[in-house]
This record gives C-alpha cells, structure tokens and sequence, in this order.
DNA sequence: ACCGTTGTCGCCAACGTTGTAAAGGATCTG
DNA sequence: CAGATCCTTTACAACGTTGGCGACAACGGT
C-alpha cells in the first residue's frame, strides 16, 4: 500500500499541513523540520496522489493532445515536438488517437478524460464548427481548418505554400503537372486550400486547368498515393510532374511511377507536402513543403499557455507559422 | 462554471447518490426517475469530475504507454495498436515519450503521473532490472530486454527471427552477409538478440564470421544505416547482403547503395527487421521480419489488465509474440 | 392482515490533498 | 519590558465523487 501525507506527518512528527508545505516548497518552514520531513519521505518512499490534488487544485498538470493517426508519419513528429513544448511548461501531455471519425473528435473536443486534462490541442479532420460551441475546454486547434472564431488556431498559409510548389514544378519546365489528393468531402478543408493553390499557380502561368490532371483521394496514404498514380497514368493522362498534398502520398506515387518504368525526375518531377523523414532518404529524395513543425508546436502550447494563465475570454487568435520549401532529386 | 452531481440533483429533485447511481448505471432507479434525472444531466450538459472520482475510486482507467521515441515509425505503428487494444478494457492511453535516456525511463517507470495511471506498457531502452526493483505499479515490459523476473515481458523470438532472416539471405546465394546495428552499449540488448541470430546462421551454413561485415550504429535512424553503408563500402568491405536490425536503418542503406551505384537486389539483397509501412512503398520494396504488432499489443494489454484485476503478486509471466518473413524485391 | 422480501432512494463518511485563518513562539523596536 | 512584527506550525474545511448502510415503500405469499 502506498503512504498518504499522514503517514509521512506521524513519521516526522509534524502535522500533515507541515509536510504539505515541505513537498510544495513552502518557504517558512524552519531547516530542521524540512529535514526531519524529507527523511521521511525518502524512507517511505512518499510520492503525492495527483487524484487529490488536482480535485483540490482544479488543474491536472495534464493536456491532451488529438490527432487522426499517430502512425501518419507527420503527426508522428509532430507529437515529438508538442511533447517537449509542453515539457517546457512542466505539462505532461496525453495523446489521443481519433481516427478522424466526426463521433470519435466530438469526445475528444469535449475533453477525453474530463477534468483530467487542462487543455488540448486538436487537430481534427470531421470536425466542423458547429460541433465546437458551448465547450469549456481551453483549445487550440491545428491544421487547415478554416473555420474562424471558435478557438485558437495555428495553421500554415496552405494556399501559398501550394502555389509556390507548382509554381517550381512549372519553374522546371514541366507543363503537365498533375495534383495529388484532391477531396471532395466536407472533411477536406486541407486538400481544398492546397488545390486552389494548385490551380492560382497554373494561372500565374497561364496554364488551363485539366480536371484530367487532379486526383482525389478517400486519404492521404502512401497507398491511396500509389492507387491515384496507377490510375492516372492508366487514364492516358500523361503528367510531366505530379504535386502531392502530403509526403505519404508522394511516396506512393513514387513507388507507382517506379512500377511503371517511369524515371523520376526525368520523365516525372515529384513534390509533396509536410516534410516528414521519410522523404529525405527515398530514392529519389523527395521535394518538399516543409512546415516549421517546431514552431507550430510551440505556437500552441504556448497558446494554451496563455488562455490556461486566464485570457479565458479572449478572442480566438489565429497564428500562422512559416513554411519553406526544401528542394530535392525528386524535381530537379 | 462546470456543474456537479449537487446541481443536477437540484434541478431534478433527488438526491446526489442518486444521480450518481444513474450516471454509474445502478440497476435499481426507477424509470420515471431516472428520466428525469438524465434530463437535468443533459440540460446541464453535466460531466463527471474524473479526479474527485479517481480520487474515491481509487482507479483511473488510464494506463500509460512510454515509448522512446515516437517518430519512430515502429514505435508509431505499436501505440496504434495498443491505443485500440485498450479502447477494448475501456481505457485510456497516455502516450509518453522517454527519449530513450535512463533518467526519463526511471521516471515513467515509477509512475509519471502518479495516481493518475494504472499502470504502464513500457518499451525501456537504456533501464535495467536495478532501476525496476521495489516498483509498485503494475507494468509489462516490451521490446527485447532479457531481464527476467521483475515485471511481465512480452517478445518476439529475436535470435530466432535474425536467424531465419539470415538463412533467407544466405539461401538467395549471397556469401558475404553484412550486418548493421549493432551496439556494444548495455541498452544494446535487442541488438544482441539479433546479432547473435545473425551468427548462428552463419555458422549453420558453415560461413565464417568476418568483422569487418558488421557495423556498428549509435541508434537505428535512417541516417545511421545510411552513414554504416557508405561506410562499410568504403572500408572495402564488398558485402553482397545486408541484414538490417531495423526497418529505417535499412531504409537509410537502400539510400546509401543507390548513391553508391549498386542494384538492389541484383548487386546486393537488403533485409530489415519491423515491417513498418514505408518498407511496403520504398523503391525497392523491403524484405523484413513481421513482428505481429498487433497481437503484441493486445498480449500486452491483456496481461495487464490481468495484473489490474487482482493477479498483483502473480510471478511475472513472459510472453513470446509470433513473427513472420515477409519476403520482397529488396531480397529476390 | 401480517411478515419477509425486494426495490428505491437518501444520509453520512471517506478518498488525499491544499487554502484559510489563526495560534503560539521568537525576535525586534522604542 | 511592553507591544508589535515576524516566522513557524497547526486545525479545519473543502474539492466532487462513491460505498456502506439504513429508511421506507411496494409487493408477494401465507
């Protein structure tokens, strides 16, 4: 059985508020008696129940964080990050797999384990605004939701980022160049900010539009990636480049381009969208959108830290982090 | 403000044991009363408070599960699992990210947040058996550790599996069998395991054991298969295979023979050990030893909630999680 | 009509912690 | 040396929930 604080106060002699201050730091308490304290505890080996003392408290020390997938390689690393953000505001941080079923994020929005966790960040797929009134739930959303005004948000500019990749692809000579993982459901703010940016390029160009040359996909996977690929190229549509909307995707695609004897970059230029490790040991080597993934960590725990430090009330903010685009054998 | 058991009881006219008998679903309420006690739950939108219930309970229903890193796609993959494994029990996972450093792995092994968890399916890189004595949370060990004794322990068969993968390669014709990732460190155990498998086979097929074919790596990123590749190749060491003792370290050497000019498998056969997705998509696609993650998670799960159940002093139990060859192009 | 049983509900205490406020002792000031 | 001020420690209540138990009503069998 474990020791309770009144097991530790018997031990030392003192009562059980004494110790309470000896384990919070508590300044006034006389160097012997700390001592005395501090023997007992290491002899019982004492560790608080964090139970109680967040029901006395009111705060966990804990914030959770929601994402579709966590073997999709960009949320993967981006959990690194927001892991050791937080750990810099002494926050532990829980991390819940949502699957991006609209059912599945309305729990997590609402708080998993509620009154476990202090705040979230949340990076949904299904979820639309209206499943966001009434919560109490400090929040920072993250991705390319564009749904303003119910919590903060730290995005990437999706729509630039985009145009800047097809406007390189286009940079290379390429005139055919194909778009990857278009999304027709309600689910695909992202892919619709990417694929205007898709199509702002073509016209900076003066380049039509070939509806021929976009691909939707139900995800982003590399299979999804490789099954587009393999049907494109069946279609008789023949892309000179292809920009993916994330790098999973474009691996698929590099992997289909392979299978049918297409050289890349030389008959096929490659780019895609998140800069996850992966990319960076493919053959080829893989051009990329690279989010500041660091800075959007931080961007939102650091968000969270505020309203939590009583901006309860303030408006939402919105915050966009920088973006650059990391060129690699897959294009030139 | 949030509501308490107190106010919908008030609103619907009962007592605050008996709201809490409908929230828990005692069977004895009468239907009309706990209409309309869940009428006042709704209307309030009234959330139990997890800790003061914890508190009084004594349980969480979070269990832990602390990994070294998670962008590690294995590592990634097996918290799916074991996030969906625990959904079965009713749980909620808390994902920790210990880096793999012995300090962070002492501190989730004694508790991370203490009280707040039940227990904690661990994959320690660097802990041994010292660091686990006079732990009083129940806990079941993954990965390759061979400390007996202390804890639950869930494995696959390494030496077995490094030796039949090996075989694998030595039955395509290949002589001169490189291996990467191995570590003479104390947190090398699973590197070990495999090396040792990787010698037994060897021996089985009457091969000597050449040392200048096996390189040693300080981790098994991508970019440390591909720093050993480049640099057995060039230490002249002409391997015409190469067993990995991960999926990203032989990843990082597919990299680093295409750079170098060699086909893959025509020049040299590559294996890997894990089966994460991006073996499935790489160009070419990598044969590997598949763990069943899986059913390692679900082993894993269910042993604890044995533990959790009752079985606290039960001798530790281990248990062996079936492994498979999945043969592909990096290999034929 | 009586008694035992079963169903329904409420009161009280407890989980382990910390905030408040106040008591007691030591030290300082004039 | 009295009074004020500080330091150190303590008792008590409260956080929101649930288990144990008892009160009371309804029901069935005799």
């Amino acid at each position: 059985m474990r020791h309770r604080l009144k097991d530790v106060a018997e031990r030392a002699g003192v009562s059980v508020k004494t110790v309470s201050n000896v384990v919070n730091g508590y300044q006034h308490v006389r160097p012997d008696t700390r001592a005395r304290v501090e023997a007992a505890i290491a002899e019982l080996r004492y560790r608080p129940n964090l139970s109680a003392r967040n029901l006395r408290k009111g705060r966990t020390g804990v914030i959770a964080l929601a994402v579709p997938e966590l073997d999709v390689p960009y949320f993967a690393e981006l959990a690194r990050h927001v892991v050791a953000a937080a750990a810099d505001h002494g926050w532990t941080v829980l991390i819940d797999q949502t699957g991006g079923g609209r059912e599945r994020e309305k729990v997590a929005a609402a708080g998993i384990g509620d009154h476990m966790i202090d705040g979230l960040i949340f990076s949904p797929l299904s979820l639309s605004a209206d499943d966001l009134v009434g919560l109490e739930l400090p929040m920072v959303l993250l991705g390319e939701r564009t749904d303003h005004g119910r919590a903060d948000h730290v995005m990437i500019d999706n729509v630039t980022a985009a145009r800047e990749m097809t406007a390189h692809l286009i940079g290379t000579g390429r005139r055919r160049v194909a778009a990857v993982g278009a999304q027709h459901t309600p689910e695909g703010a992202g892919a619709r900010l990417r694929l205007a940016g898709y199509t702002a390029a073509l016209a900076d160009a003066g380049i039509g539009y070939d509806e021929r040359l976009v691909a939707a996909t139900p995800a982003w996977h590399r299979a999804d990636g490789a099954a587009a690929l393999r049907h494109l190229l069946a279609s008789g549509a023949r892309p000179d480049a292809v920009f993916c909307f994330s790098d999973t995707l474009a691996l698929g695609a590099l992997r289909a381009l392979h299978e049918a004897g297409l050289r890349v970059p030389a008959d096929v230029a490659v780019a895609g969208f998140d800069d996850i490790e992966d990319g960076r040991f493919s053959v080829p080597t893989l051009t990329t959108v690279s989010p500041d993934k660091e800075r959007i960590a931080r961007l939102a725990v650091d968000l969270l830290a505020g309203r939590l430090a009583g901006e309860r009330d303030a408006p939402a903010r919105e915050v966009t982090a920088p973006h650059r685009l990391a060129f690699r054998e897959s294009t030139t």
